[in-house]
DNA sequence: CGGACGCTTCCATCGGGGGCGAAGGATGGG
DNA sequence: CCCATCCTTCGCCCCCGATGGAAGCGTCCG
């Protein structure tokens, strides 16, 4: 116990910095995030957080994950984030908007946009009902069943077939580490639940499914929400 | 647990010095120390280390006990503690001489100088021994029992009695919680024990106390050393 | 292919913190 | 009463790191 010595003045002028410390803060629950709404979170511009990114990724405090033009930042293990709550516990409390957060947390987690398509639980129990109800094949093709249950929502799928974007694939969702359904398809899918009530927009990624969507889902898809 | 905020990056910014780190390191088992000690400990002047230390204690890290010309420092509670020990963690080991360290640790505990007096298990026994043994009265005066052992020792307890410096008192053991022997009689009897074998001086202010004088001491005070 | 977007690299600026020497208080010893 | 010791304050220098604008690179979209 005793007599162990670390250099630990490097690992902690990493924390040491506002903006750094908001990004790892924003990353303590283990969902990653890409590099500019991590930017956002610490209220700097992109190249800073660039810089802060780099400087977190070297000294071993995150992991980096390329998928498309985005870059997801995580925590690299759960000993950072020990230390995180360690460092919270002697530190002055900011900011009691902590409900709102917390509330905003839990609702990014139930259902969410990833950029343009539906993610979280709604998004994974969506995907999951798709293929089960067979309305997508393994190929990620429309089958007869779903392209008749596709047009009964306003959705022209021969449309969104020429479109140059990528029909429909999967997308591993973060929070819930199963995949969610990508591409045009879910896309448009996403905008017409918003169209017809079931799903409202919230500020910040947030995404609430209503009762009519709920029951809509279920009828619909056979999807069953959590 | 989600949804907790707090400011982590000024305590943070304590930890990030190297100099701070090596003394908050250093006090990491609960010991105080003095100003100079952490001053060396860091390898910095005196000045820098002051600069620092005031920063600790701003900052809430650490707490200060001034006793006579001296101002020992010490961790503030068990929370910092387990920061420095998470960071520690996730930190590049550094030196590997934690034997000889935690070696030196020990020792320190069961036996040290305090400035030119016994201190530590050693110091604490000596002192209770001293006074349960009837060699000292509640006023600190020698009584006749005490002057006889003192005298066989080869202690002048006449020529002690005439310097300036306060006699014998009580000085609050840092590491014991309990007091030790203080003043010209305690100096005295310290280097005494040197000069006749019973405690050799080691680097460091590490004192360790030979066999014979584990001896002598239960044979002249009835004290026994754990 | 051209435009939009996300992110990074390069660059110049600039403020704050670390460093020590010298001087000033405070305390204890003789 | 003077000196030694311990620590702090003051003053100054220096350098690292934070910052954002402009430009470059890869990716996605139509």
């Amino acid at each position: 116990m005793t007599g162990f010595q670390a250099d630990i003045a490097p690992v902690a002028a990493l924390m040491a910095d506002r903006g750094r410390a908001a990004m790892l803060t924003a990353l303590l629950d283990g969902r990653p995030l890409a590099a500019g709404e991590l930017a956002r979170t610490a209220g700097v511009s992109a190249p800073t957080a660039s810089a802060h990114l780099g400087r977190l990724l070297d000294g071993g405090l995150v992991t980096v994950v390329k998928q498309g033009r985005h870059r997801y930042y995580r925590l690299s293990g759960a000993d950072v984030a020990e230390v995180i709550e360690a460092l919270s516990r002697i530190s002055a409390p900011v900011e009691v908007r902590s409900l709102r957060q917390s509330r905003h947390a839990r609702r990014l987690h139930r259902a969410r946009s990833c950029y343009d398509h539906l993610a979280g639980e709604a998004g994974v129990a969506l995907y999951a009902a798709l293929m089960d109800g067979g309305s997508l094949d393994e190929e990620f093709e429309v089958t007869e069943k779903g392209a008749e249950t596709f047009a009964r929502l306003g959705i022209d799928v021969g449309s969104l077939r020429k479109a140059r974007r990528r029909f429909a694939g999967e997308c591993l969702d973060w929070t819930e580490r199963r995949p969610h359904l990508n591409g045009a398809l879910s896309a448009a899918l996403l905008a017409r639940f918003v169209e017809i009530g079931w799903i409202e927009r919230g500020g910040d990624r947030e995404l609430r499914v209503t009762e009519a969507g709920c029951a809509g889902l279920a009828d619909s898809f056979g999807c069953v929400l959590p």
